[in-house]
DNA sequence: GATGAATGAGAGTTCATTCAT
DNA sequence: CATGAATGAACTCTCATTCAT
């Protein structure tokens, strides 16, 4: 049944994803990982045809958190958005996990891997709109596109959360995300 | 001679950047390389003690290149300076290759790699005085320590030369850093 | 199954136990030994997770062998229960081969090495007991404690055997130790 | 000059057998011998064609000791000349050191090997003189020739140093075969 | 569906020894 | 005499993946 197929595989994934986040994805060896979850590697290769798959799948999460739980937050505010944005990747770094982080922000991408960072995921496509919004409606006054607004913001974003995971977390993401990235926002409303 | 084996080791070393570069430096395998580089894997040992120590060498060079090249061409304007060491990272990392700055952006760091973007280096501290010297001029004027500044600047560079490498050179890097980098420039003038 | 786990190990065991024999311990690499054997090196190290592995194994037998095979021989005699030990340790020895032996008695050990010439390993228990009961019978006369008797009978057996190795298994081992071991049986006596 | 050859010879001999007790002789690698000696390999293998040739000449030491230093002390007395070869022996291991003293022991032998633990060689000659003197003397009455008895003399004298090297010389060699010797010396005595 | 034994190319590294300078 | 760069076969061990049961 598929139904039960869905069921396991995502059961297993949770658990999965704690491990990754407690060894690191890549110091999670497939036999050790299946021995944590007392599984044999022919059932792991079952519902995981690779290993990659894990990796896509940390992409995968993030939007569907923004979409569920940041997006419904939003308000007529697009500044405070784009803050609450910020914030929030800060924080869904900080609750993935150091290790999970790290894979997440410093992987090398695999032949494909160009996708997962792309402009039309969804996380993207959600910033774009804040940007599209705030121009609108005067709270963004600078000479870059919505677009390029987005991006610019993901870049800054990920070097935040890529210092963060090198240094191992060793200080707290979100505040530094909340102090530091107004200089960005100054920059962004013009 | 000590002065033939730095002789021969730049030599080396040269080739090897270049092959990092077409090849990265994941996929260098010693074996591999050692055939590329016409020298047994003995010789190669003789020179790099450990594989990890040209990932390090990567490093050093950054803090070279700025000492040497950058920091002279610097004027009485930081702002000015700020752009122009925004551009030369940028520039270095293109000069270095799209593989070589994946390496030098996303390796796992080593145990003692947390030393590796120590706000100590060269490269970070040459970054701090520019901010120094701007905030005695009042060019800089915003609410953080010029150490502060140094980092939100670096993580932000970071930050383009992963993304850029992510994307597999797939656009002109200095100039992507020399159009938005000033959004950065204008939050930290205040 | 953990049964089918056990009789693959034992079986390839055994074949590794003649190919020490025929070619020594320390000449046989991994990978010959996997070629020998007809199986690949995952597999090999499958059962077996490390080669000094089999080094330890060597010393388990030995206990196997005189709990099961020795002891249920031994007599009232005290004495005759040394000189059948003497002579099963040499025998033990000679069927061992050769270069088992030599690996057996020689092989630099692993730091937690000192526990496999302990006195607590059953072997020397046994031999213990030997003397504790031939000294309550009046059989053992000397100024020595069990234990100390036990010791010094191990370490020469432990000589002639090592001189066996060490030349090759040019005599009859059994034989020579039959002969001379009443020297040190006498000397006990007392 | 062959004079400087064997003079350079001797004097980094003497600091070879301090770095083999210090560090063992299989851990010692060529390469990190000639470090510490001050000696580049070339050198190294101009006086040592190779490596086992140092291992050769441990065993050499031993004769010369015994007959420079032991010999000249003994007495008419046999059984005391054997204890004090005892002794000597246990006091020469001693001197030698743990580490070198393993070696000694355990080391394999290369092929023409067997000569090194030779009834011929100097000790054992040594050794032999002592029992047929003994048993004119009528101190040694046996059933066994004056060469089985020096060889049984070995056999156990080396299972004792064996034993104390395999122990990292966690105990007096010296006084354990002053205290245990007699056990054999018994035997041997008839 | 599930198992786990088996694969095997490939990893980084070592080290006694040689030989051109 | 002395150097030390160069050799390269050999080492142990790893690990994502497959497939017969």
């Amino acid at each position: 049944m598929t139904d039960k197929y869905q069921a396991r595989r995502s059961a297993l994934l949770k658990q999965i994803y704690q491990l990754i986040d407690e060894e690191g994805y890549e110091a999670l060896r497939v036999r050790y990982l299946c021995g944590k979850l007392g599984v044999s590697t022919g059932a792991f290769y079952h519902y995981f045809p690779e290993k990659y798959e894990l990796h896509r799948m940390l992409y995968e999460r993030v939007d569907e958190y923004f979409e569920q739980r940041v997006q419904p937050c939003f308000t007529e505010d697009e500044a405070a958005n784009l803050l609450l944005f910020a914030g929030s990747y800060a924080g869904y770094c900080v609750q993935t996990g150091v290790a999970a982080t790290r894979c997440f922000m410093t992987l090398p991408l695999q032949p494909e891997g160009g996708q997962l960072i792309s402009d039309r995921r969804p996380i993207s496509q959600m910033l774009t709109a804040i940007f599209e919004r705030g121009k609108a409606k005067g709270q963004f006054v600078n000479p870059y596109s919505a677009r390029e607004c987005a991006r610019y913001t993901m870049v800054v974003l990920r070097g935040f959360c890529s210092d963060w995971a090198k240094r191992d977390g060793g200080y707290d993401l979100v505040d530094m995300v909340r102090r530091f990235f107004p200089i960005s926002l100054a920059g962004l409303r013009g």
